[in-house]
This record gives C-alpha cells, sequence and structure tokens, in this order.
DNA sequence: AATCATCTTCAAAGCGCTTTGGATACCGAA
DNA sequence: TTCGGTATCCAAAGCGCTTTGAAGATGATT
C-alpha cells in the first residue's frame, strides 16, 4: 500500500492525504481522521527511501563500529551503548545504520556514508588522543557526537564523556587511604583517549600525596580477561609486588581475580582491587553487594545521552557543540580493604 | 555531488554516465574511462535513497535486537555476531539497519521495516520455542535467516545454528566417563531454543547410562555471572551437592568459578566445571591453555555465514531454504578432571 | 449582488537515481 | 547507393514521497 493507492482508496488526492498524516493544519478535521483511519486499516507506512529523497533527512543516525585490526576485538561496551542510543531513536524516530569497518578504512566509511546520504549524523566510537576523525567529521559538515573525547583535538566537537580522570584520582585516594603504597595500574590501551585520562588521574593521586609513580606497576593493553590475569600473575611474581590493583574494566578485573586465587590470595584482605564498572546488562558488578569496589557509570546511559544530544544537533543546526560530562559514583564492594602490614 | 552535476561536467547524459558506472556494456569504453576518472576525482557516491527507491531494493539488511523487558538485557553474544555479519554485509555493499525494541513490540517492528521498505532482508536473533516471528515473517515474504532454530515451528524457514544438543551431550558424556554423577546444568532461560536442546543433549547423555536427571540440579534464567554465582552457591550448600557443573555461557561459569573460589574449591580438582564458549573477542577462553573445558563454537562465524546466507536468499529469489548446522568443538581446560571419591 | 478572506483541496514539480524506448552514427553487405 | 546491424548515446518516464502555487468552495461583509 502506497500513498497513491490510499489516496485512491480515499478519492483524496496524494496532497491532502500527506498532509493529513504528517499534521498540517490545511485539512480539515474530518477528512483528516478518515485519512487516519484508513492509513490505519491498511497499514499504511510511508516509504522512508522516498520520503528521505523528498525531505531530504535520511532519518538515520550512523554508527561505525571499528574492529581493532590488531587484535580483532570488538568493545564490549558496545552492545550496551547501542541499546542505550537506540531507545533515543525509536522515541525520535531515527533508524540506526550500522558499519563495522576495520580501523585502517574507518575515514573513507565516514565519507562515503556522508556522500551517499545514508544518515543525518553519526556518533564516534572510542576515540584516540588526537583523533584525525574529529577534523575529518567536521569537515564533512555532519553533525556528530563523540563519545567520549580526545585530547589534542584543536577543532571544537560535541561529545559526552565520563570524568574518567576524577574517577581515577578517587579510586586511587581511596586506596591510598586503605594504606596501600604499591598499587598495579591495569589500564585500557592508552593509544584510547579514557586511558590516558585515566592513567592521568591516579598519577595525579599519587602526587598530591608525594608518591611517584612505579612504571612498572603500569600496563596497558586492550582489556580482555587474559590480560588482567596475565598482568596479575606476572606483578604478583615480580619483584616489588603490588598490594592493590585498579583495573580499567570489570573483564580484566575478572583476570586478576582469577590470577589471585590463582595465587591463593584472597581479595580484599591480601590484596584489593577496584575497578571501572560500565554496568554492562550481562555483567553486573554482583547483585545486592558490589563484587568489586568501583568507579561506576552506565554505559548505557550514556548511549541514551548522546543519541538524545545527536538528535538535538540535527534538529537545531544552527547550535554549537554541546557537552556532557557524567560523573562515575565511586561505591565499595567486598574487593578493598586495608594494606597487609609489609612482611 | 550529483549524478546530474557529474554528467554536466563530463557533457554526457545521466543516462550514459550511470550506465558506465554500473557497469553496462553499450558504452563506449573511452567514456567509461572518462567516467569513472571523473568520478574518482569528484568523490562522486550515489545517493542510496535514490538508488533504491529507483531500484527497489534497499541494499540494507535489518537486525533486531529484542530487549528482555524482564531483565533489560541485551544478549552480550551480539556485538561478535554483529561483528561477523558486518564483515559480510561490507564485502557485499550491504548496509545494517539496527532497531532496538522491547520484545513485546517486536512483531510491529518487523512489520514496519517491511512496509517502510527500509530493508531487503532481516536476521532473526534468539528464536523461542515455536517462535511467532517465523510465520509472521513468513507471511510478510520478506527474506529472512534466523540465528539458531524454533523447534515447533511449521513453517519451513532459513538457519545457522549450532548444533546444541549434541554439544551438550558431548560435555555431559565427558563429564561422566570422568565418573561424575550429579551434573548441575546451569542453563539459559528455557523460553529460548537453544536451552530446550541443550537440556535435550544433557538429559540424552544421562539416560544413555541409564541416569534420570535431577530436577533440582537443572536451573535455568538469563545467563548472567550473578546467575552462576547465585546457582553454583545454592546448590553447593544444599543437600545433593554437585560434583561437576554445566554452563551455557562463560559469563555464567565465572559466576560459577567465583561460588567455589568463595567456598574454597578448587576448580578441576574439587569440582568440574564445562561451558559452552561463544568465542566472544573480549572474553576469551584463555589463551594458549583453555580455562575451561568447553563447547567452542565462534558467534562471530556464524554472524558470518548467517550474512551470507541471508545475502544469498535476496539475491537469488526462487531458491528454498537454507539450513547450515556447525559443530561446536570439545575443547579440554584446566577446569575438569575425575569426580571425587563420595566422602 | 458583488467582494473578500478563509478553508480546503488539488495538480504538478522535484528529490537523485535507473531504465525503457528510441535516436544517431557508422560499418560492411547487398 | 541503399539497407540492416551494431555500437553509442540520449530524453523522458518512473520509483513514492513532500511541497509549492493555485484553484474551488464557503461564508461573512459590504
Amino acid at each position: 500500500m502506497n500513498l497513491k493507492e490510499l489516496s485512491q482508496k480515499l478519492g483524496l488526492s496524494q496532497t491532502t492525504v500527506s498532509r493529513a498524516l504528517n499534521g498540517y493544519p490545511e485539512v480539515n478535521e474530518a477528512t483528516r481522521s478518515r485519512v487516519l483511519e484508513a492509513a490505519r486499516r491498511y497499514h499504511y507506512r510511508p516509504n522512508t527511501r522516498a520520503k528521505s529523497l523528498a525531505t531530504g533527512r535520511a532519518m538515520a543516525i550512523g554508527h561505525i563500529i571499528p574492529i581493532s585490526t590488531r587484535h580483532e576485538i570488538v568493545n564490549p561496551v558496545f552492545a550496551d551503548f547501542i541499546a542505550g542510543a537506540g531507545e533515543a531513536y525509536a522515541a525520535a524516530g531515527y533508524d540506526m545504520l550500522l558499519s563495522v569497518v576495520s580501523d585502517a578504512e574507518e575515514a573513507r566509511a565516514y565519507a562515503e556514508l556522508r556522500a551517499k546520504g545514508s544518515v543525518d549524523g553519526i556518533i564516534v566510537h572510542g576515540p584516540r588522543l588526537s583523533d584525525p576523525r574529529i577534523p575529518l567529521l567536521s569537515d564533512l559538515g555532519l553533525p556528530f557526537v563523540v563519545h567520549g573525547r580526545a585530547t589534542g583535538t584543536k577543532t571544537p566537537y560535541s561529545w559526552v564523556d565520563v570524568n574518567n580522570r576524577r574517577a581515577f584520582q578517587r579510586a586511587t585516594e581511596l586506596l591510598l587511604d586503605l594504606g596501600h603504597r604499591r598499587i598495579a595500574l591495569v589500564n585500557g590501551l592508552e593509544t584510547m583517549d579514557f586511558a590516558v585520562r585515566r592513567r592521568q588521574g591516579h598519577v595525579d593521586a599519587l602526587a598530591a600525596r608525594g608518591l611517584w609513580p612505579d612504571p612498572a606497576l603500569m600496563r596497558s593493553d586492550e582489556m580482555t580477561e587474559a590480560f588482567g590475569y596475565r598482568t596479575a600473575r606476572e606483578l604478583l611474581r615480580g619483584p616489588a609486588r603490588p598490594t592493590a590493583f585498579l583495573t580499567s574494566s570489570l573483564i580484566s578485573a575478572i583476570g586478576v581475580r582469577r590470577a589471585l586465587e590463582e595465587a591463593g590470595l584472597r581479595m580484599g584482605r591480601d590484596i584489593s582491587v577496584v575497578t571501572h564498572d560500565d554496568v554492562l546488562s550481562y555483567l553486573r558488578n554482583g547483585e545486592e553487594v558490589p563484587i568489586f569496589t568501583a568507579t561506576r557509570s552506565s554505559v548505557r546511559e550514556a548511549g541514551r545521552r548522546a543519541a538524545a544530544m545527536l538528535i538535538g544537533l540535527i534538529e537545531e543546526p544552527g547550535a554549537g557543540p554541546r557537552h556532557e560530562l557524567l560523573e562515575a559514583e565511586l561505591v565499595l564492594g567486598g574487593s578493598t580493604g586495608p594494606a597487609p602490614q609489609e612482611g
């Protein structure tokens, strides 16, 4: 059923039917309800492609999922972010267009999305330091929102981010307050902006107490379970054994826990662990009582916010860039305790 | 830059330029290369919406991500499946359209996707028993491929699935061979088809040795870490304590491990654990040596296969339904060992 | 009765592409 | 020379929608 057929059935012009459906005022209320009724009866839905051609708006938003070519890893955070964003899109009538692209081809993917006119805006995932995608998108003139920030970028841009520096500063302070002095940082890849900010927060907190960070205790890599395990095992066997771990993801924290368990150490008593928790739906940090003490910030909520922001940018084109900084909560779980006395 | 402008720059008609670009034979090779060159220089990309309007093909494939309204959980398997499917789409020039929809609205979402003409085909995720979506999609006449199967469905349909029954049968046999008799099944929600098949495999293997399944040892729920933990803790404290756990996901297995650890039990010695492993990129089952003994089948590969199958269905409309049954490997890890002697 | 403003409706153009159904030019064969 | 065939190219219609510009109907106003 298309507009032409529907209007013929009603004995009206396409113009009138279109107007009636789109809520224009210049149509008699009686005919409007006739039209609406008929549309419902025949399950009429305007063809999106035709509609966008006519309006020039794609009513779709692009997400480009970069796959790290090095490790072929999909960011686990992604599914929840999408779920949050999806809610916002559905409410506003937008579709979500996904492209999975190896990070080498990402720039081309953006330009293409633009040229093909398939989206009205873009969400940028996983920003790196001085991320080249930002000036690129800025040049393309396509509205976009970055999930995270990109230190060192001159171009103004819109973003939604967690206060990563503050979160890790607070986490470190907590561990220091508990008497820990040798804290291992099990961070994400430091090509990623968030990882650098987290390290900064950690180092700042140490510096505020006159402590120097030990480079041997700072590791960074793709945030897998295996990375957490491997790192913790190595450090626990090494000379300057840490009394606490600060990890960038619940998944690496689980790996750390595995190493502790294997070494016969009890988490929260022998060794403390604090992690960042993205509140992924399938990987909750315990139920009533959190397993891990954590800096907590829902990535799903971030998805909702970013999507809403982008829709705002699209619908009011004049407006300047927007920013939203989410604060992570610091929640206490069973994985932290006072530093054991030096043996 | 659109077709009109490009053809004006070249002093050719839109017809000729379009034909040149799409590889039609009735165009001089000299002019074709002129056209291709110009298209490259001006970064011309045909507008997708216009193209699909004209051809009637959307060049897009829809994925509807159901969010369980009960738990608001996004299937963690999803990101990897998408990554696999995305590769296939990119290679074939298709876009991927995602809708995140609460499971109550799912049927409507399909009909709408169809009526709006935004996709040429659909991938169905997470089929349930006698899933109503299958006859629905069949009626809509939109090509689709199911990731998994739906027992009890009369309508013929195309699917890509893992041999879940066989996998869990083999896993159970392994545990039986090791002398285990009280095996707990920590399954996914049994409204899901895969969970039922896994239970069947498990029960079949028991029956083949003349054993009756103990209902108290079979649990099923959303496959979270917390569910694994909670279940294991409960069963370990109960009267008929199991000597082995068979879990439906690595995530629940991690929860089980946490409970074991807490109870001071050593995995692989005091208690055995076998799990299904979807080979998620961010949650590998160990590195060289698997942590858990597991039935392994890459969900990313399933994504690739399902996408390729769907593209096939779209491009050769006459053909009947296709099926692909992937066998899971049974890999030995450190989590299994002989059943301890009865105390 | 004539005029005007207000409602209500419509025909047709246009969005950017593909594709049908010719045109035109050129070639060798009759 | 004429004709049929082939190789190239083009104008225009059409995909399903929105939107412009205009027209008809209605009722109030003069």
